[in-house]
DNA sequence: TTTGTTGCAAAACGTTTGCAGCCTC
DNA sequence: GAGGCTGCAAACGTTTTGCAACAAA
């Protein structure tokens, strides 16, 4: 119930960007909104455009050309966290959280710390006005750790 | 003076890492060290690989591969700005800043805030070992807040 | 009717890989 | 001498583009 009134305001925002930008609101955009408020944490074009062929017929050309015009409207976020493809995330509800990222094995980790998110979101600037930020601290994930210790432990 | 030291240094501890994990000492690669530690700021592999083809012949595959070397031995620093090629900064020194990133024309502008360093860098992790983390802030620079407003302005 | 948007396939782009020969160790 | 590293070119995977047909305004 809740999700599906926090989905109809996302409709809402996203048809407002849409008239004031003179874009056409076509049924496929509404399609890949919807689709990309049913996940719930990261996903990639690769991933949305292969889970809509089931029940929806869109071309990947089109998958991202609408990820651009919600990255635009502020409805979802990307992140660029390897060099492997761009993670997608909605951003309506500004649940905001950071990003731990395993430099070895790559998997991402989402946490919140009201005190950093504070310290960022009240930093103004003269010459630059701040839309939003991402923070991803690199490290070592636990795993990781464990295995790199071993190698190590070899190595000497 | 001071940075020829500095790069003495740099070329210290890029042979103990080499030295460490068995890597092998080769011309190419003190030759890209000492070229990238000639950059004030960002550079990329093709810009680097461009420069360097002036007076040193280097394939671009061994470029990539030493800069992966620099990564592991935490001498530079990769960033993923935006879907764009990766770029990279020497890291030795640790003059530690934030990126401010225009989400209209992609221009990075870096700078430092004592607070927000020490907020992020006291952070700890159960389960993660952190190494070293980026804080990208997006939005508009002066010059396309400008462009913008007057685009809003026609709109309107 | 106009022209922005679509699907499709081909192209672009940065990065990685396979391989034969070279040069550290 | 052994095998890690090199240059070269071809391959890769993600994203963008060109174009004719389509449909929202």
């Amino acid at each position: 119930m809740k999700e599906e009134n926090s989905y109809e305001k996302v409709k809402e925002a996203f048809t407002e960007f849409l008239v004031k930008n003179h874009h056409r609101k076509t049924p496929e955009r509404y399609a890949i909104l919807e689709r990309v408020y049913k996940y719930d944490g990261h996903f990639n074009a690769e991933s949305l455009y292969k889970e809509m062929q089931a029940d929806y017929r869109v071309s990947l050309a089109t998958v991202y050309n609408t990820l651009e015009l919600l990255l635009n409207s502020h409805l979802i976020i990307k992140h660029q966290f390897g060099q492997q493809e761009a993670q997608y995330e909605k951003a309506f509800g500004d649940k905001i959280h950071h990003h731990l990222v395993c430099t070895i094995c790559g998997k991402v980790k989402e946490f919140s710390d009201k005190h950093i998110r504070t310290v960022i979101q009240t930093k103004r600037f003269a010459y630059f006005e701040t839309s939003h930020y991402s923070l991803y601290i690199y490290g070592l994930c636990s795993k990781c750790k464990q295995k790199n210790r071993q190698k190590t432990k070899k190595l000497v």
